[in-house]
DNA sequence: GCCGTTTTCGGCCCGACTGTTTTCAGTCG
């Protein structure tokens, strides 16, 4: 059995709600998380940092032995032994709104209850609501949980989080007294699925405001409510849980820092603060005298404590502050590097707008070329371009690409390209010949999602070594919250890709975020360029840029490894490299 | 259980709100 970072993380995880519930020495069950977030957050199988024998924070003589078990048998004596105490249905009472491990220890001890059953008999009995701290209400919401028949967490795709928190914000925005309202927590670290919408709002009336945002929650159910905070379940096709903020404009840096999170990285900065003896929460940084220093913004805050700026992005990763991370911070790739787009859709075949009018908008960002990439033939249904076509097209991109050249006094290139089918068996779905005429080849995948792991990577690496190919598009098919990746080797894709001098693509939508951060740093550590693409199919997608470049932040590449943040000249040099020089002119 | 410019014992991040209580433990972020 394969025991990864992640395998041997949940484990510990685990082993951290189970003593929790058991009443385990608290700041025990925190060196237990702290181990789990340490090792999901390693570069390297953490094997290979023990026969090193390196030392990884957090992990002393206790946990480093529980490890090494897992490591050898595929699990823990240790959580097996605690599973024995703590039956499962009361640990999925742990994802009640409210419940937390106190709560549930107390009715296993004090109730005496290790299953289901007996749980559903104390209820009917009401025997929860008698004992000492508990009352009618916990009662009902613990009786409310065991009917729901769907998981009370569940979290959504961030496509789908995210125009909801930015409608939401604009409503808050626009009450009277509010100076601005931002996003925060995981939906601003760019977090694939973000469980809740996080908002911080800067406000001198955060009474009257607290007011106006529970009449906002409307038919919502509130379940807080005071003058600093407001909690709503907002009611959109599903519940999606609000919590809305309120603080004085000029301790807005620390509040949205302290709301923005992650966990782990406000500990680390609380512990900052403790070094040079001041302590830091939502509202400043506190004095010994009880003076308290105010910060209007993020970046004053970090300069103050002695620390680089992090963009929210990078705060899920709690090594973010190892000087090796830190070197890295100034090379990574940033919004303001991107020179182009190379991977979008016109009227031709599935996509909303014109060339001319992609190319406009592409200009308009700063850009100096993009890539007209359509479907091909076979993908009927988005309306795919035969040979015919596509040739045509090709004429057409010269046209408009020398017109707006002209027009606007400097090269804009216009890389005439495919988004070529990798068909079932591996074959592309143009023939050579017709490939050959081209600038750019995107190939990708868009059938027989479920062949088995052997077939779809060897599907891919024959479209990786064939010559005409220049970039392989959303590589593992994912479509967040929707359909998993199929089955593939990407390691070997990735592989091959650095062999054949092929790039793989970062696909900027929300929905796919394809290549994954895990992916991304493979890559990155095989040497292998990524494109940041959009995969735009109206104008208003080329704006997905900017989530792509955050998402590849977060797996911490370099703009000296992003394909489309080179200068056309350079990337037209790369491009020529299997096919002579493209369209000599 | 981990760790050390507070250093091998004695600490370990901080605050708002709820529910069940008349002062606070538990939960949550």
């Amino acid at each position: 059995m394969d025991v990864t970072n992640r395998y041997i993380a949940r484990v510990l995880e685990k082993i951290a709600d189970y003593s929790e519930i058991l009443g385990e020495n608290a700041f025990k069950v925190r060196s237990y998380r702290r181990a789990a977030q340490t090792i999901e957050s390693l570069d390297v199988p953490i094997a290979e940092l023990l026969d090193r024998g390196e030392a990884i924070p957090g992990i002393g003589k206790g946990i480093g032995a529980v490890v090494r078990e897992i490591l050898e048998h595929g699990e823990s004596p240790l959580l097996k032994a605690l599973e024995e105490k703590v039956p499962k249905a009361l640990i999925r009472l742990l994802a009640v709104p409210g419940i937390g491990p106190k709560t549930v220890g107390k009715l296993i001890r004090e109730l005496d209850i290790d299953s289901e059953a007996k749980l559903e008999q104390a209820i009917q009995a009401q025997k929860i609501r008698a004992l000492p701290g508990f009352g009618a209400k916990i009662e009902r919401r613990i009786a409310e949980a065991l009917r729901a028949a769907h998981d009370p967490n569940a979290r959504r795709p961030l496509a789908d989080m995210a125009p909801i928190a930015r409608e939401i914000c604009r409503t808050i925005a626009r009450l009277p007294g509010v100076d601005r309202c931002e996003i925060a927590g995981s939906i601003r670290r760019v977090s694939e699925r973000p469980k809740d919408v996080d908002l911080v709002v800067a406000t001198r009336q955060a009474k009257t405001v607290a007011e106006a945002v529970r009449e906002v929650a409307g038919t919502g159910h509130v379940t807080a409510f005071g003058p600093d905070k407001v909690s709503f379940t907002f009611e959109a096709l599903w519940p999606i849980p609000v919590d809305v903020r309120f603080v004085a404009p000029e301790q807005y840096g620390s509040a949205l820092l302290h709301f923005t999170g992650s966990r782990a990285h406000n500990i680390f900065l609380r512990q900052r603060a403790k070094m040079l003896g001041l302590k830091l929460n939502e509202y400043g940084l506190s004095h010994g005298d009880g003076r308290l220093e105010t910060f209007a913004d993020e970046a004053a805050l970090y300069a103050r404590l002695g620390l680089p700026y992090v963009s929210p992005e990078l705060r899920d990763d709690a090594e973010i502050f190892a000087p090796a991370r830190v070197r890295l911070l100034d090379g990574l790739i940033s919004s303001e590097d991107i020179r182009g787009d190379l991977h979008m859709h016109t009227r031709s075949s599935d996509g909303g707008n014109t060339i001319e009018e992609m190319a406009r908008a592409a200009y308009a960002r700063g850009y100096r070329y993009i890539a007209v990439t359509d479907h091909s033939a076979s993908l009927k249904v988005a309306g795919g371009l035969s040979v015919e076509r596509l040739k045509a097209q090709v004429e057409e991109v010269r046209r408009i690409e020398t017109r707006l050249s002209e027009e606007w006094g400097a090269m804009f290139y216009i890389f005439a390209g495919t988004e070529v089918d990798i068909l079932p068996d591996g074959t592309l779905d143009y023939p050579d010949e017709v490939l050959a005429a081209l600038d750019f080849v995107v190939a990708s995948v868009h059938t027989s999602f479920r062949q088995s792991r052997e077939t779809m990577t060897a599907r891919l690496l024959s479209a990786v070594r064939h010559p005409y190919v220049d970039l392989i598009a959303h590589p593992t098919g994912r479509l967040i919250g929707r359909r998993e990746a199929y089955a593939v080797d990407m390691e070997a894709v990735i592989e091959a890709a650095a062999r054949y001098d092929k790039v793989l693509e970062l696909n900027a939508s929300p929905y796919r975020l394809d290549l994954n951060v895990d992916h991304l740093r493979l890559a990155a550590q095989a040497g292998v360029k990524i494109a940041i693409s959009t995969d735009a199919h109206n104008v208003s997608e080329l704006e997905q840029m900017h989530l792509g470049v955050q998402y590849a932040r977060k797996a911490l590449i370099p703009r000296s490894m992003v394909q489309n943040a080179m200068d056309p000249e350079a990337l037209i040099a790369y491009l020529s490299r299997n096919r002579g020089k493209i369209r000599p002119r």
